[in-house]
DNA sequence: ACACTGAATACTGTATACAATACGATTCGA
DNA sequence: TCGAATCGTATTGTATACAGTATTCAGTGT
């Protein structure tokens, strides 16, 4: 063992940020399999760094409700396809009562933002996922920034890599496309008319579409964990 | 300097978690001055325990949005009467969609339990405001549970702490508590009636009112994060 | 055969030592 | 006198050593 100088030098960012962000997308890309129990000094080791940073990025994963506790002390991780579904009921909550916000507080320019967003998202080729997922993200953001709430934002923020992935797009079919980009138009509207109300029920109705097809596309199928990290 | 061996024995529960508890309320009572760069060796020097413990504390009091993190490491306590009207609407929107949900989802004993929860709050008598907390801390955690997501769950219990104290009950008076008590009921019907949306609605008045209450008694910073400027 | 008790073990929680950076003060130069 | 550069100090980030508890497995008794 090397004394204690194994520093990572000319590192403007923390070491566990960057731990945290690893494991954030091991688990949720199901690298690291559901159920097991982290085992810190294994991990440690396997990350090449110590105990102290990784149980930094532990703890905050645990907030994320990405990993729980273990009774004993340590942690397990939670499978997130189990937890999709619930998540998406968050995302409705925090994106429904989002627009109710912004209603009041949206900006012209804001709006205006949006409008273009809806324009480009009608352009856009249905084979081009990678752009309608940026297009789409983009929307939801505008949206929540528009409510002027930071709490909301953050919260948002943490559930927004989880639910949120690329892959997903390509399960829709021109048509659900389609129907989605009208969703987005309607809520632009419903904002542009100052209507919290209407705007808060196309976007549960949106969210809640979008998730009945995003589960039906993945199905239960989803393989689990074949290439793994230190499974312990 | 001792060894290393003040350990406190016969702990069932990490220290950290006491720190956290510790520094959490210290900064909701304004013990610590908003706008502090807190100091790592000094404030575990206070708090009688290492830096490692405090660490893992501060690290949740970040995502908690208590503290937050200065230029060049470390943190800074934030004003959390600033960010008081803001948790309330994170509140709304997940207590709102969290009925929601429950007008779906909730049991026979969990409406039998509000009901007795009400009728225990109209019983009780003004001056023990903390049993008037205990009761409406309970109500509103029925109804989480009721949604059923876990989600939610988590989410709002990481709020409750922070925006349900003691004291904010010793605010009201005799008809105001009438009033929510009132709601109270209202809701629990809604739910009966498994109406959802009525349910909502109320939730959302209700919260709204509470907050008002709570930020006028207060006084102090009583400038609501609604009408900001327009930023951009 | 099963249950209970005990020690060994493995792992977490905590403390401390060390490295590196950021900030401030002081000094030198223009 | 003001500015810039450099050194010193203070404070955070990381690594490791140590203490304590939970788990497991072996052994014995019923």
């Amino acid at each position: 063992m090397l004394p204690h100088n194994t520093y990572r030098l000319a590192s403007r960012e923390p070491t566990w940020k960057g731990v945290y962000r690893n494991l954030r997308l091991a688990i949720l890309n199901l690298e690291i399999a559901p159920d097991t129990r982290l085992n810190e000094v294994k991990l440690a080791a396997a990350l090449g760094v110590s105990r102290t940073p990784l149980r930094e990025a532990l703890s905050r994963l645990e907030m994320d409700g990405l990993i729980g506790a273990a009774k004993g002390g340590g942690y397990i991780v939670t499978d997130p396809r189990e937890n999709l579904a619930d998540a998406y009921h968050l995302r409705a909550a925090l994106e429904g009562y989002g627009v109710r916000l912004a209603a009041e507080n949206i900006s012209a320019g804001q709006i205006a933002q949006l409008r273009e967003n809806v324009e480009a998202n009608r352009r856009i080729e249905l084979a081009d996922t990678r752009g309608r997922a940026a297009l789409n993200a983009e929307f939801h953001q505008i949206l929540i920034m528009a409510s002027r709430s930071p709490r909301l934002l953050q919260t948002y923020n943490n559930l927004r890599e989880w639910i949120m992935t690329d892959e997903d797009m390509s399960l829709h079919s021109d048509e659900s496309c389609r129907q989605f980009v009208h969703e987005h138009d309607l809520i632009v509207s419903a904002l542009e008319m100052r209507d919290g109300d209407m705007a808060d029920r196309v976007m549960r109705l949106h969210l809640r579409r979008a998730r009945d097809l995003l589960l039906e596309g993945k199905g239960r199928a989803a393989a689990p964990a074949d290439r793994e990290l230190p499974a312990a």
